[in-house]
DNA sequence: CCAAAAGTGTTCAAAGTACACCCATGA
DNA sequence: TCATGGGTGTACTTTGAACACTTTTGG
């Protein structure tokens, strides 16, 4: 524990807390601007996609860049994420910490530290008519990918990072409904873990690990679907929040491009 | 992405991002202080132990805490807590962001965001002797709660969070070996995963099942350990970072006290 | 030789994988 | 009735858990 810089003067035996307290100058301190950034991803039309705005104002004016703001005076990050989460989207299934960025340089302006969330939201989060200056959009991420465009500040490493944070957690956590809507079939949750994890997964074997997973899903019985074939069994997200054991995505892996119809 | 404080006026059109960052005052918004605080994990005596220091000013004068201190300027927060950690035990096997704790009320001074870190060391890190004004030493955890003494701020939630870490990221990378010396047997590597989880694993199945893994593992043909029993074989850590399969901690639980010598 | 810890063999149970087939509905 | 996607049965393979046993050292 270095002391770079000590709050205080040296203080004699019979100081007291309260003493220290009122002389405590906070300003006599380098301090970075803070900002909260939200990585929000859905599952659109089968495609992963991530909320992002337009800049439209420098630095890096017209880019694409995470949505966020400056963290207040007394405001919990968390609070903050919520916050700027429910200004987007409306309502939110999941939300949580994923990292703090703190490169010198990540943003022109002054040492600005990023707190980045990560959220989750089901599709009916549609894009949301802006009540902010900016407009904020999904944004499909495998052609965002494909453009070669990239996002403002390190923007580009926090949606990197937050993706694998979610496929990761796909994995041994129950977070997959906070895609979904309120009830949705097996179906649909599959297509949850194949959109985010890229490759397909056995329906039969799908369906009979996750109803072996006690508390993932709880039954509903509700209008059916009406679509072709068979109707689905709803389901409603349950109260476990761990998977036990996990769903792994190690093996099954994708076709490694030799089956393919060269 | 609300924008509760826009850090610069209005623009027109033809403003450029040079004339923007020439005329921004950084000081015109609230900002935080910022510390980077460690939680520094070794074992010894068999026993899961973290690095406090008592701290010798106010706010919480005489109080166990975590060691660490304010973000410089221009630093990388990661290089902050590294060298934060070096400073206290001169070398270290892993080091990894934890979280950054932002409650208001956290720190009574003024506003402190905390980014902590999660470091393993060694063993042969030994309590170091103090290049600084507090002096730093292992307490075992275990002896830590029986007491019933909390630490400084929040540094109580901070050690609980960085624990559940540890403890999770045993099962699926090699972390484990960040525990041990530079060469260790298995049983020694197998003592790490019981300490850190708290319940005898079974060592044969355990021996099997680490060197299946590919990777995680280099045998050293070195000198034998001298204890009583068979001389073990010796291992560094070799270059594989993920446990593919996991080793999981759910099955083999605890022995929930029904056994026990009454 | 004996104690102690390392290391191996083997059996049994549980979980994952694959494939075939049946079910319920819309057209 | 057929096409379509939902759902079930079941055999096979892989992995993990448990237990007995052998090996190699120090006393």
């Amino acid at each position: 524990m270095s002391t770079p810089k000590r709050p205080a003067r040296p203080v004699g035996e019979t100081d007291t807390e309260e003493a220290f307290l009122a002389r405590y100058d906070p300003s006599a301190y380098d301090r970075p601007s803070v900002t909260v950034d939200v990585v929000v991803l859905t599952i659109r039309n089968d495609e992963l996609c991530a909320l992002l705005i337009t800049r439209g104002d420098h630095p890096f004016k017209g880019h694409l860049a995470l949505p966020g703001g400056f963290l207040e005076p007394d405001e919990d990050a968390d609070t903050a994420a919520a916050r700027e989460l429910a200004e987007e989207t409306g309502t939110y299934a999941h939300l949580e910490q994923l990292r703090t960025y703190t490169a010198p340089g990540r943003d022109p302006r002054t040492r600005v530290l990023s707190l980045a969330y990560l959220a989750l939201v089901p599709n009916a989060a549609d894009p949301v008519a802006g009540t902010d200056a900016t407009t904020a959009r999904f944004v499909p991420l495998r052609a965002l990918a494909e453009t070669g465009v990239h996002l403002a500040f390190d923007h580009d490493q926090i949606l990197t990072d937050a993706v694998e944070r979610a496929a990761a957690k796909l994995e041994y956590t129950t977070i997959a409904t906070a895609f979904c809507e309120p009830t949705f079939t097996i179906a649909q949750l599959r297509k949850v873990y194949e959109t985010v994890w890229g490759y397909p997964l056995h329906p039969a074997n799908f369906r009979r690990k996750v109803l072996s997973i006690d508390g993932f899903l709880t039954p509903v019985d509700a209008p059916k679907r009406t679509t072709a074939g068979r109707p689905a069994a709803l389901y409603s997200a349950g109260t476990a929040t761990a998977l036990m054991p996990p769903l792994m995505r190690t093996h099954n892996r994708p076709p490694t491009e030799q089956e393919q119809t060269r």
